[in-house]
DNA sequence: CACTTTAGGTAGCTATAGCTACCGATTTTT
DNA sequence: AAAAATCGGTAGCTATAGCTACCTAAAGTG
């Protein structure tokens, strides 16, 4: 196996811990798939049959879900050691549920999921590790996806906000801190309004609440905060 | 082991495919703790450290999401066979993120995760197919939440009601189709209010793009409603 | 079978948040 | 350092969807 990926997987999280010598035996059972891809084309097709657990060696790639009127969202743009399709592997489901599409000149590595938790359960030493570090990888998924249900599902942008602003006083424990998304990134999470959020925001410092720059946070009245949370 | 305790876990999607011989080795390795809970006891508290994977043996549970301010959101309510805790498990968080609450005497049975992904290997021979019914069950879990943040992501309650609409009529390949949910949980799934959908679905019909009545639609227009969803 | 409960449709009112437009400030590019 | 792009706040207008209230139909319940 190429020097070069052996470099890029193991800094993968799926072979977060495996050395490269055990990863050189896993790779002889796993028996993945590389292809390379043409800038624009298509890796993964919505709708058609699932290929397999994909890692991505070297571009970039774009998952973009394809709406039924045809039109395109790009949902991430993953580079060098990042995975996708890793929901379906282990789903009920044979079919990719969007498009994965190189953004640049790509090469991908597939692996078939039956092989994973297949027969080389005693022979290869780094096995164990690949299934916690996908067991790993599979609970973090579930648990943002989680957080952002429960952020998209709060109604009110003042509940929103303020439910927001109190996880993050949670985090940094101190009233004046510093957010980690910019005001378009903050709206997306959030999905609401950009010129929307700068308005409620606004209208929290006018009450008190809070006092704000750019993406520094200061909370003035905590009480209130909470009240706003409700 | 109880032989009744037995049937419920067979019986649950953790050991799904496991033979109650198995099951009874399995659980030998795995060392589980039972714990019983009178009615309306906490089985978990948000907050507060993981105390392993839950399957309910008996009883019924809520999952409960208690906000900083203080108020209490039912989430799930589970039954014997189910489980909780299962994002957490094999996650780096090591802190309930919801509580779990006994809505009648329960009996739960708690697996430690490290025994999950620990030792056993050679010596359990159903100890392949748990692993497999974990990614399943997390992987189909991702998938749900998945699937729940792009109905939430959508702007415009026409847009929401046509992609569902879209979604169902795929899945039963006819014009007329029965919803798999009532307006009330359809309206909760959507994440919109009950009457704000049922006067979009009147519009809907006023425009002559479907037609229902309870559960039960028909698409009359299927090229305007394709176009109702963007 | 009468009674209650749940499910669902309709209407009117109103608050909310989205959108467009614009402007100043900051950061990045050349 | 000038130019361009990004970032963020503000204002006004408007469509949307939430809420309350009410009513009818269906489904459970005694």
């Amino acid at each position: 196996m190429d020097a070069n990926i052996v470099k890029i997987l193991v800094s993968s999280p799926i072979f977060h811990d495996i050395s490269p010598s055990q990863l050189d035996i896993m790779l002889d059972c796993l028996k993945p798939k590389i292809n390379t891809y043409n800038k624009n084309s298509y890796i993964a097709v919505q709708g058609e049959p699932y290929t397999g657990l994909g890692i991505l060696l070297s571009g970039e790639a774009a998952i973009i879900k394809e709406s039924a009127s045809g039109s395109r969202v790009i949902m991430t743009v993953i580079g060098p050691g990042e995975l996708f399709g890793e929901m379906i592997a282990f789903s009920p489901r044979k079919h990719w549920p969007a498009s994965v599409s190189a953004q640049s000149t790509c090469a991908v590595m597939f692996l078939p999921p039956e092989k994973i938790i297949g027969e080389c359960t005693q022979a290869c030493g780094g096995y164990k590790q690949l299934i916690k570090n996908i067991l790993v990888l599979l609970s973090t998924k579930a648990l943002m996806l989680n957080q952002r249900v429960e952020y998209l599902a709060i109604k009110g942008m003042r509940e929103k906000i303020s439910i927001y602003l109190l996880e993050q006083y949670k985090i940094n424990q101190k009233n004046t801190f510093v957010l980690p998304l910019k005001r378009n990134e903050l709206a997306d999470f959030l999905s609401v309004s950009r010129t929307a959020l700068s308005r409620e925001l606004g209208r929290m410092r006018d009450e008190g609440i809070i006092e704000f720059y750019r993406t520094s946070v200061k909370i003035n009245n905590l009480a209130l905060l909470r009240r706003g949370a409700e």
